[in-house]
DNA sequence: GTGGTCTAGACCACT
DNA sequence: GTGGTCTAGACCACA
C-alpha cells in the first residue's frame, strides 16, 4: 500500500479498514489482525497500527478485549450507520465544492457521468 | 469566516479567493487586496496570507508587480482550465470514496439528489 | 457478568466473591469452587481464575488444602478487617477525589444523597 | 509530581489539569502549556504530553490552533458540566463499593464524617 | 500472544 | 515555536 504525504498514514490505514467492513471482507464480530500483525501487513510502526485501532474503536466500530485481542462490532446496524455518515459528508463537501467553482448542476451531472463511463 | 481544522488556513482562503475569481466577484486583471489588507479581512497571520499568493501564483491564478502589488491573472483560458482541473480531480476522488464505501451508482445519485435538494 | 473494560477482570471477580463474602453468601470455612467451576460460572479464563483465588489468599481471605480445594477463611476477624480496610480507603479515595473537582462539602452531600435516593 | 504504576501517566497529569480548570489556575479561553512545555513541567514524554492534550480536546475541555498553540475552551458550562459528571461518577461508584461490601447507609455516614474531620 | 503505555528522538507543516 | 505524525524499541499487565 502506498501511502499519501498528505494525510497521516493512520487515518489511510483506518479508511482502508473501514472499507473492508464495509465490503464484507472483516463481518462483524470477527477477530481483526493484533497490532503487530496490523503493522506487518501495512507496514507501518506498532505505535501506528495502535493508533488506527484506538481511533476505529473510538468511532464505536470494533471492541477490544484484553488480552484476547481487536473485534468488528457485532452492532451491524453501527456499520451502517458509518456508511451513510461518511457517504453523506463525502458528498455534501463535493457538492460545496463544486459550487465554490461555480460549476452548474448541468455540468456537475456531466462530470460524473463522464468519470462514471471512464471507470466502468 | 470559520476555518476547518482539518485543512491549512492557507488553503481555505486559496479556494475562497479562487471561488471569487471563478464567480466573477474577482475579474481578470484587477487588483487584489495587499497582503496585510488580506491578513485583515480573512483575520490571519501576515505569512499566511503570504503564503496564500506564492500558491496562487505558483498556480498562475495571479501575478505580482513589484511595489504595485498582487493582480488576477489576464489570461482568462488559465482561470477556465483551473476550473475544469478542480471538478474534474474533485470528481474522480470522491467517485472513488464512494466507491471505497460500496455505496452503489443508483444510492450515489440519491445521496447526492438528496443534498441538491437540500441545499437549493 | 458484564466486565467494565477499566478494571482487570481478576478484580472484578474478585470484588464479586468478596461481597458474597461479606454478606454471608459465603460463610467462613465453607468450600469455594474449585478453579475450572470458577472459570465457568463467571465466563473467564482458567489462568484468570487461579489469579483471582491466588490474590484473596494473598489478602487472607481464603485458603488452600491440596487435593481437597479452597475454602473461605474460618477467621471472621479477617473478614471484618477487610472490610473496613476497604471502606476506609474507599472513603479516602472518594473524598480526594471530590476536593480534586473543588466539590465544596455541601455539594459532596447533595451529590451523595441524590445517588443514594436513586439507587433506594 | 509522583505517578501511581496503576494509572496511565497521561490520565493523572489529565486529571490534575482539569483540577486546575475546575479550581481557576486555567480559566477559559487562556493558553495553556504548549506540549514541549508540559512535558518539561510534568517530566514526562512529549508524546505522553501530546496524548494529554489528544485527550482532553476529546473531552471538549480544550482546543488546538495550528502553530498558535492550545487553549482552554470558552464554553464554561463545558467546565461545569465535566465537574457534575465527575462527581456524578466518583459518587456512583463509590455508592456501589459500599454496598458491595454491605456497608449501611449509617456506617457509610460515619466513615465520611471521619475521614471528613481528619482532614480539615 | 495481546493490547496499553512510555521513552527517545526525528521530521514536517503551519503560524 | 507549535502541534501532528511517525519510527524504533521497550516494558508491563492481562488472558
Amino acid at each position: 500500500m502506498q501511502y499519501k504525504p498528505s494525510l497521516p498514514i493512520y487515518q489511510q490505514v483506518e479508511m482502508d479498514i473501514i472499507k473492508d467492513m464495509l465490503n464484507g471482507k472483516l463481518s462483524p464480530g470477527s477477530k481483526m489482525p493484533s497490532g503487530r500483525e496490523l503493522a506487518l501487513v501495512y507496514k507501518i510502526n506498532p505505535n501506528t497500527a495502535q493508533r488506527v485501532y484506538q481511533e476505529l474503536e473510538h468511532k464505536g466500530l470494533c471492541y477490544t478485549k484484553r488480552g484476547m485481542g481487536t473485534f468488528v462490532t457485532e452492532e451491524e446496524e453501527r456499520l451502517k450507520t458509518e456508511r451513510i455518515h461518511l457517504a453523506k459528508e463525502y458528498s455534501r463537501e463535493f457538492l460545496q465544492r463544486m459550487k465554490d467553482l461555480s460549476v452548474s448542476k448541468e455540468q456537475l451531472r456531466k462530470y460524473l457521468e463522464e468519470e462514471l463511463d471512464a471507470s466502468s
